[in-house]
RNA sequence: GCCGCCUUAGCUCAGUCGGUUAGAGCGGUGCUCUCGUAAAGCACAGGUCGUCGGUUCGAUUCCGACAGGCGGCUCCA
């Protein structure tokens, strides 16, 4: 059991034969309406039930309240379909597609002649406050029949496919539509009333009341396929938020706004980092100079960490001959997410989309021995992908980006141990970029699926490598069942920023189609030539993705020995400049990024330009700072020491800058 | 690539129901002010209203295509 979910059981009660969930949650005096409201039961077998659910024997259950995280899914879901029934009282056209819970939210498929509108919106929305107001109950119903179920949803064509899957015996249970061994539909029914006012195909279980749906909102709609399929028509998709009290959708709604200010694109823009000029091209960034000045502390560290840990540096170049991406199979299955290629003196020359087939030209240029394994071959280097337009986004999505590189190659014997001190590797290195909330998701092969390179005891050999290498991190692992690449299982960290939004970073992947492909070998102890093992790693992902996660990490703040500039002198009065020009100096002697802010602003307002360009240190000096040779610090988070006499300030800066600490400074 | 929305000064945004000189704040430049912890004052410069084409006596405004952006879907480092 999660500790989350540990935190809001409650203890379980009994329900006598014959009665119903909710009469035991009553009888235990559980609350029954507000945000903690019990809205579901689990059951022994761990199925979540309805409050009208009746026990046919004494039956211990678990009371679920609507604040716990099972507890937010059902509502959730009940508000999608409260969504649902207003979009159909509105549009009586609109078909239903799906609409289960999300994180913290919901959504709902809807087949209409014209996409929704802003002002659609704020109707639903309109209608559904009177739905949750006038307190309709959800009623669970059993359909006797696939006959009647298709009966009953004759005018429903997507529902009725729904229907025939599940008869298909295709595992659905991501669908909330369907599921369980049977057949289940949910009415609405007037509070004072039985009238029925909707329903929905559906397994439940639901709230009790629409009256317990504390707040919602409507988000957005956009276009979604159905099933998620490109080949199937597209479904007019709507997103709202739901929350058992309406201070929770504020606090929900204060963190998107916190996230929208953190927005790398927007931070990117305001701190002079970066830009995307339309005449280069969509996906295609430009790094200014202070962006410049990230990228190169970032890869900076990057690179002596690789050279203490046995990494040797190469280099290759952006374009090469067809023929490479032939030997390799790009052209054969990455064609599509490759650029053109361009015809030169009667060859072809195509724009790198991967650097490994350089990597392994370079493992080639000579005979290998056994003694150069593993052998460690890492580049900065820069690939372009032709992404499909819909999908560039800032610089987590881009079309012309700079992996953090490199390959492996090893004996059998030493992939194992390999990846074991890879994966150290990555995590202590991304720890010290300030992100420490992991955890791993191994993709593996799917049997059921397309062709896969490799015979299967080397994936299962590999996938255990890679499974152990995780699990000895002892760090939370997912399974990706089917998320492999077709050459090879993988392990990627997933890291969390600050405000708890995952992003994937790093991937470690083994490869069984490239050794064979470009014929590699090495020469082992007894003589014989053995095939190489070869492992692919970035860590950043891509430098450009990574300075977009660390932006939005931080947003914007910096840690000093990251921040494009450090320290900011801003002198009170004119005559303080020469002052701060010598302390500069001596800052910037240290190679400290400083500058003096000499124009004839108020230092009011140069202390307010460098807060919002979130410089870690402001050192001012008036009157009296310069009479007692000292410096005056201000910092991000607006606290002061004031009266530093100058060698400590200096050592301080230093002391800050160099300890590579991620947080601060602060007088605090 | 698909669906919807958007594109006016370096940035954020007004505005034009199709009609002489398209506005504001910030930013920039110049001058005045010389000031102790988040915005001193004044003045000036800056836009062929994303691009191309169409409709019209006349288009920044209406229509279309393209480019770029935003939100999703599919895909992915």
């Amino acid at each position: 059991m999660s500790a989350d979910r540990a935190a809001h059981v409650t203890a379980s009660v009994v329900v006598p034969t014959g009665t119903t969930a909710a009469d035991a949650v009553a009888q235990a005096g559980l609350p029954t309406h507000g945000p903690k409201a019990i809205v579901v039961v689990r059951d022994p077998g761990g199925d979540l039930r309805d409050l009208s659910w009746a026990a046919d024997a004494d039956t211990e259950v678990e009371p679920v309240a609507m604040d716990s995280p099972d507890g937010l899914n059902v509502l959730r879901h009940s508000t999608a379909h409260v969504m649902a029934q207003a979009v159909q009282d509105l549009y009586p056209e609109a078909k239903l597609g799906i609409g289960p819970p999300i994180e913290n939210g919901f959504y709902y498929d809807f087949d209409v002649a014209a996409p929704f509108t802003p002002d659609d919106l704020a109707k639903i929305e309109k209608r559904m406050r009177e739905i949750v107001k006038s307190g309709q109950r959800f009623s669970r119903r059993v359909y006797s029949s696939l006959e009647e179920a298709k009966a009953e949803l004759a005018s429903e064509p997507y529902k009725l496919e729904l229907v025939d899957v599940k008869g298909d015996g295709v595992d659905t249970s991501e669908v909330m539509e369907v599921g369980g061994g049977e057949l289940s539909v949910y009415d609405n029914l007037a509070a004072d009333s039985d009238k029925r006012c909707w329903s929905d195909l559906c397994r439940g279980p639901h709230l009790p009341s629409t009256r317990l749906i504390g707040a919602f909102k409507l988000m957005r709609s956009a276009a979604a396929y159905w099933r998620g399929s490109e080949a199937n028509p597209q479904l007019q998709r709507v997103y709202g938020t739901a929350w058992p009290a309406k201070d929770q959708l504020k606090d929900h709604l204060r963190l998107l706004e916190e996230a929208a200010k953190r927005d790398h694109r927007k931070l990117g823009s305001e701190l002079d980092l970066f830009s995307f000029p339309e005449e280069i091209g969509s996906g295609l960034a430009v790094f200014h100079p202070k962006g410049g000045i990230l990228r190169r502390e970032m890869e900076g560290y990057s690179r002596l960490r690789h050279e203490e840990s046995g990494y040797e540096f190469v280099n290759s170049p952006h374009i090469t001959k067809a023929k490479l991406f032939e030997t390799s199979g790009h052209l054969t299955w990455f064609a599509e997410g490759m650029y053109p290629p361009m015809d030169l003196e009667g060859a072809q020359y195509y724009l790198k989309p991967m650097n490994c087939p350089f990597h392994i030209l370079i493992f080639r240029s000579r005979g290998r021995s056994y003694r150069e394994l593993p052998l460690r071959l890492f580049e900065f280097g820069t690939v372009y992908r032709y992404e499909k337009s819909g999908v560039v986004h800032g610089l987590t999505r881009v079309r012309g980006l700079t992996m953090d590189d490199a390959h492996i190659f090893c004996s059998k014997e030493q992939m194992a141990g390999e990846l074991k001190s890879l994966l150290r590797f990555v995590l202590d290195l991304l720890a010290d970029y300030g992100l420490s909330d992991f955890y791993l998701e191994l993709s593996t092969r799917d049997d059921t699926k397309a062709k896969f390179v490799g015979g299967f005891e080397e994936w299962e050999e590999a996938t255990e490598a890679l499974r152990q290498a995780a699990e000895e991190s002892g760090l939370d692992l997912v399974p990706d069942p089917g998320g492999a690449a077709f050459y090879g299982p993988k392990i990627s960290v997933q890291a969390k920023d600050a405000i708890g939004r995952t992003w994937q970073m790093s991937t470690i992947q083994v490869d069984f189609q490239l050794p064979p492909r470009f014929g590699l070998e090495y020469q082992a102890a007894d003589g014989t030539r053995q095939r190489p093992i070869m492992i692919h790693r970035a860590l950043f992902g891509s430098i450009e993705r990574f300075v977009g996660v660390m932006t939005e990490h931080y947003a914007g703040a910096f840690p000093a020995w990251l921040a494009p500039v450090q320290a900011v002198c801003i002198p009170i009065r004119d005559d303080h400049v020469d002052y701060m020009n010598d302390f500069a100096a001596s800052l910037r002697a240290e190679r400290i990024r400083v500058e003096v802010d000499a124009s004839d602003d108020r230092m009011q307002k140069k202390i307010r330009n460098a807060q919002q360009q979130k410089i870690p240190f402001m050192i001012i000096a008036g009157d009296q700072d310069v009479e007692a040779g000292t410096v005056s610090f201000r910092y991000r988070d607006g606290s002061q020491r004031n009266g530093v006499p100058l060698e400590e300030a200096r050592a301080h800066v230093l002391e800050v800058v160099r300890s590579r600490a991620n947080e601060g400074p602060s007088a605090a």
